[in-house]
DNA sequence: ACAGAGTGTGCACACGTGGGCACATACGGG
DNA sequence: CCCGTATGTGCCCACGTGTGCACACTCTGT
């Protein structure tokens, strides 16, 4: 009666091995097997248990399942900024990839305030993995991560710390090759628009530029801070113009680049004619008709690519040495420069 | 040995109540009790074991609490097309929401060739709840989660049937706002891009246009199906516009709408001079300067809110009926009309 | 001194599964 | 008829937790 009462009052149970295994009349053992691949069981048995399973809507209980070998194929994906259309198109990639490998990314915003006891919470699971995605993930929690022996890949940000594997861009080597381009055409008077100052992807990818201009014999005439929006470039490249006379901006990613140059289009300033814009990612939104953006690839399936690859690897042998792959990123030229 | 290599070969063991409770003297259970906000347990040995706990780095294992009391406070989000932008803007904001519920959402892309068996795959966790956002999930796939008993939440898109509350756009009146709002301006010659045909809320998009033509005694001179994206919007307007004489483009969304002004733009046609071109959504990018696009908003946060709200609803009582919630559109007046 | 109330803690069970181990059965060869 | 092998199957333990229940101990009032 009680139970009874508990029974609707909370919801219906789940399905169970043992359900199935009455229902069937064999033991429960019979019915784990038959969803086993490698198990020993009668063929006829087998297909029997499907087909009385499949009518009741039983599944393995995948939790249960987790707790008993110890992989949970639950994969925390952290997202450093969300409305960052790059980090957008690379964690659906990610995300398409991990579906097919049968792990279950869960996503975490780091955009949010609350993102400290978020991630606090999500480390109560026992994943398999941690991917980083850009941001800047507090320190004490990889630490954290790495004491509880949870694998970590960080992608976009060089995470040094024992355990943590990284994939990044040669940032500086792909401003370098953008800057190139542009002083061989005749370029002499450069901007350039940053990004946030803790992102070490915007330091090194301002470096690249200053490299190519020092051995050029040329000075980086001015240079703004952005945030990697739409928005903030509009902002940093109409003070830019108006304060400079510039024939070129190196801008830290397409978003920056985008903003800038729908600054330069209400400035009146002609591009590529008079000044050229060059961006950083190359988005989807970079080979849309209206910008027609040159800028500079930063592959998301390589890069996704390489995340996969060292997670089996790590997956497979937890104990193996941290690795650092760098992608190299290539110039696509465009009609902005 | 033979257990020592295991040890080693495999992951190292995560730290259980066990190992903590032996360090700290204490029995196993009160270790359980010191991480259970309402239990009973003497002040200072809480405190001892929170840091001890905390020196090892140990958290209570939610896997295996979720099998104990049967919530794992996972709930997996379907994602029709991860593609597109306010699928991928709404998705943010969820997100956002859940993980400040202590919810964890596994993401699933719909737009994957591989998706049935993903969701089959995922629905062998015992998730809170699958929250289903636009695109179509066969519906094989929804009977089978109505039948293992997970509540499903749809929006975008409304799936009749036992258990599933929806969450749903006044489509029609969206576009009949915006489609009344020009023809009080005085437009008379009226086309239509839409999305797929699958796709319901095209086809009450279509029909809030039609219903206002309608009773203004107005035809709708032509209509092209696109695909909800730019690119499609871009060439269906291109052939829209060469073939007729239109002074008002209503499409099924902003993506559309944006490649349909880039096809004006690039034809010649004045915006608004001699043409106006209105979307749907209002998404982050219709409010840029180089668009400026008159839209009609579908409220992210508003939708969001309601979905949490009968999530929480759901949660609490599992057998509660359905419910749908309709959310109110509204036009907002930028400068493309 | 003793009863009773109040406070804190340990034992043991249940959650649902996978798989090792031992056992049962069948069968073929000598 | 007996032994050895091949083939299936069932029993039972472990995974890590939360919590009901019973028990131990302290304290107060008479």
């Amino acid at each position: 009666m009680s139970d009874e009462r508990k029974r609707t009052a909370q919801r219906p149970r789940r399905v169970t091995a043992q359900t199935v295994a009455e229902a069937a009349g064999v033991s429960r053992s019979a019915v784990s097997r038959a969803f086993t691949p490698g198990a020993y069981l009668d063929a006829g048995k087998r297909k029997k248990i499907h087909e009385i399973a499949a009518s009741m809507g039983y599944q393995p209980n995948a939790l249960a399942a987790g707790l008993k070998d110890g992989r949970s194929h639950l994969v925390a994906v952290f997202v450093g900024n969300m409305r960052s259309a790059y980090d957008t198109e690379f964690v659906m990639v990610l995300v398409g990839r991990l579906n097919a490998l049968n792990k279950w990314p869960i996503l975490i915003d780091g955009g949010d305030g609350s993102t400290k006891q978020a991630i606090q919470q999500v480390l109560r699971y026992p994943l398999d993995a941690l991917i980083l995605r850009g941001g800047s993930m507090q320190n004490e929690l990889v630490t954290q991560s790495s004491k509880i022996g949870i694998p970590m890949i960080s992608s976009g940000r060089i995470v040094e710390a024992k355990g943590v594997d990284n994939v990044c861009c040669r940032n500086a080597k792909g401003t370098r090759l953008a800057a190139e381009v542009l002083v061989d055409a005749g370029r002499r008077r450069f901007g350039y628009i940053g990004g946030p100052e803790q992102f070490s992807s915007s330091a090194d990818r301002r470096q690249g530029v200053v490299d190519v201009l020092t051995h050029a014999g040329l000075p980086l005439i001015a240079e703004a801070t952005g945030e990697f929006t739409v928005e903030a470039g509009f902002r940093a490249a109409t003070t830019l113009l108006q304060e400079n006379t510039l024939d070129a901006l190196v801008c830290a990613n397409d978003a920056t680049a985008i903003g800038a140059l729908t600054a330069a289009r209400e400035l009146g300033v002609a591009v590529p004619g008079a000044l050229s814009i060059v961006g950083f990612d190359d988005i989807d939104m970079a080979r849309w008709p209206t910008f027609d953006l040159s800028t500079v690839c930063n592959p998301i399936y390589e890069t996704v690519e390489r995340v996969i690859w060292l997670l089996e690897r790590r997956l497979a042998n937890p104990a193996k040495p941290s690795e650092t792959i760098l992608i190299d990123p290539y110039f696509v030229p465009r009609g902005t420069h």
